[in-house]
DNA sequence: AATGAATGAGCCTTCATTCAT
DNA sequence: GATGAATGAAGGCTCATTCAT
């Protein structure tokens, strides 16, 4: 294949994708609320205008790479699910996979631990329905195990924080500098999530 | 005991508190960032000379506020631990008194929640210490059950997220309105936890 | 007739009218200064581009609005005056056509009471120009009339404002809303303009 | 009387006043719109702050002005209206009171004639009230001339195009260059505002 | 003729903090 | 201890206009 000239559409894809992976230097370093549109603006070596353009404000460029993150890391996660046959083997991916999504990508990890985003009404129905969906996506299968017994019987807003709660907690830690990388206790907590939910 | 005219001391204090009170409803409506020293000052209906005399800088009254109130929340956890025996009570104790805390104080636990205070280094200092303490009274405990082969041997930094992890992760779905109440799922989130963790 | 497919020259002047149209709406609704390019093109369904095709300027736009209504009016004012015999019903004439012209086109009549348009010095010019020729022609009339001694002789800025004045302000008054219609008083108005200049 | 230190509300009063001044010379320059905040602060020699202090925003400070001068106007209109007897001394007193107040305060005149300034929701209210209170009093002495039957009975929102239109439109011509001084005509335009009202 | 991405000067406003009274 | 006027740096955002496609 020879290079060829890229498309004008092309090249607008280009810029705002790096709008958004600047947006994401700026936001792990000082936070967002702390990130001036400048500093974004500056590191991706565009106009002010031209991020307005494209995101129509510093939320809304938060926004879309939020959105973007979660997307990412919920399709990774269902994908993997998928391959998994049995309950056991369900609930420890869960645990790996977010161990090693979030070591593979630290800094998306840390911005999706970020608490001081400002969502625009918009996006934060945006984010439910993401939610949502995922949700009823991952217990469509865990629903199977439940009735066949190879699952407890638990509140259902129980499940996500016993199998998630401790690497998520862990990786925070790791995260901030506390504690040692995800991947040392992956294993140990893996088998600690099952035990939690297992039938 | 008949009412006394309350001292320059009294009233001074009172002053204080009523700052810190209002403090803390802006933080939890709007966040530490996003709260102005004029919304505090308003809502404590002082002056903001008076805000400074009291304490420094707005940053101050955050400190102040996140410090006093993980004292209590420590000391009040450790009064329990040390009412406790055993392993098994020990670790139960963690998971029902943080339950029971949040939903008793959700404002403060709303606000212990929150990630985006510039703590100044002095008061980084401070907490890291408090922590320290904290951690060092919990384990001193906690070692001589794993001595005895009550609780199993697993890496220093792998206990706090596997006991306190789920909770913690409920605790900040309820704030967000986003699960029930804690108290629905204390006994179970502890049961997981002694099983996470003993020998 | 059969419909017949459009000219490049008829489309060209669709598009431009339709952006006259556009602006006039967004002038009347925020004002001019407070219209923004965007708001006018996104109205008219055109790209920026194509209005600056077009127009060369936002102030391009409502210099062109503006001239083309000014035009409209006098032209109109004129014809109604040539069919005018005698001074009184020329000054009359005056009156009614002001108020009828300012009920059948509110929007462009409110465009004409605006007072925050930076026109060019070239539209300043053409404006300045249109002026003295419309005068010019009714004063060529009331002239004759004044000779005659049909109408006082006054000072040649007294006029205008004299016969005009109040219909003017009783028109503005209408368009905020503080008012009922011309129509109610132009015949009173017409009576009083009349007795302001008589001979 | 010996010159004394002024209080620190003398001079909170001092500082808005200059602020007020500043913003009318440059209101009168370039506009309402076009003024921007830091034009006004620099012809003020204040800081940014401080005008947001006492005014809120650019338009805060535009409508104090308006309403200040509205109010100047009103009261000394009132005061003469008060010393006249007869209904013909009234009415020119009227157009006489217009001519001399605005070429004694030509700066305001021209202020109060702006057309673009965005009031809010509460100085509109305010505006209304003001011009309500005016009117009123102005009537209540018209009544009884027009009981009298030495004033004709007229529409209410007549009187006043009918009266004060010409003066009102010959003054804005005045203020734009366009015509001599209001003092030449205003016998004159006195006269026919008496013809259009009386009796 | 039409399109819309890009530009960057300039605007309004906020806000933590100081200090004279 | 209390008050609130004053400060000015910094931030988010708008907008007329240009130009390559």
């Amino acid at each position: 294949m020879m290079p060829t000239k890229p498309t004008r559409e092309t090249r607008t894809k280009a810029r705002k994708l790096s709008i958004l992976s600047a947006a994401l230097d700026c936001f792990c370093e000082k936070g967002v609320e702390a990130t001036a549109v400048a500093d974004i603006q500056r590191r991706a070596q565009c106009s002010v205008g031209s991020l307005y353009h494209h995101f129509g404000s510093k939320e809304g460029v938060a926004e879309e790479l939020f959105i973007v993150t979660i997307q990412k890391l919920n399709s990774g996660m269902l994908r993997k699910l998928k391959r998994s046959k049995h309950a056991e083997e369900s609930v420890k991916a869960v645990v790996f996979f977010y161990s090693d999504w979030s070591t593979r990508n630290p800094k998306l990890a840390r911005y999706l631990h970020s608490r001081d985003i400002d969502f625009s009404p918009e996006a934060k129905t945006r984010l439910r329905l993401l939610r949502r969906e995922y949700i009823a996506s991952v217990f469509t299968g865990f629903a199977g195990f439940v009735e066949r017994g190879d699952m407890a019987v638990l509140p259902a807003d129980a499940y996500v924080p016993l199998i998630s709660g401790p690497i998520q907690e862990y990786t925070r830690l790791w995260l901030a500098g506390q504690a040692g990388s995800p991947s040392q206790v992956k294993g140990l907590f893996a088998e600690a999530a099952w035990n939690a939910v297992k039938g």
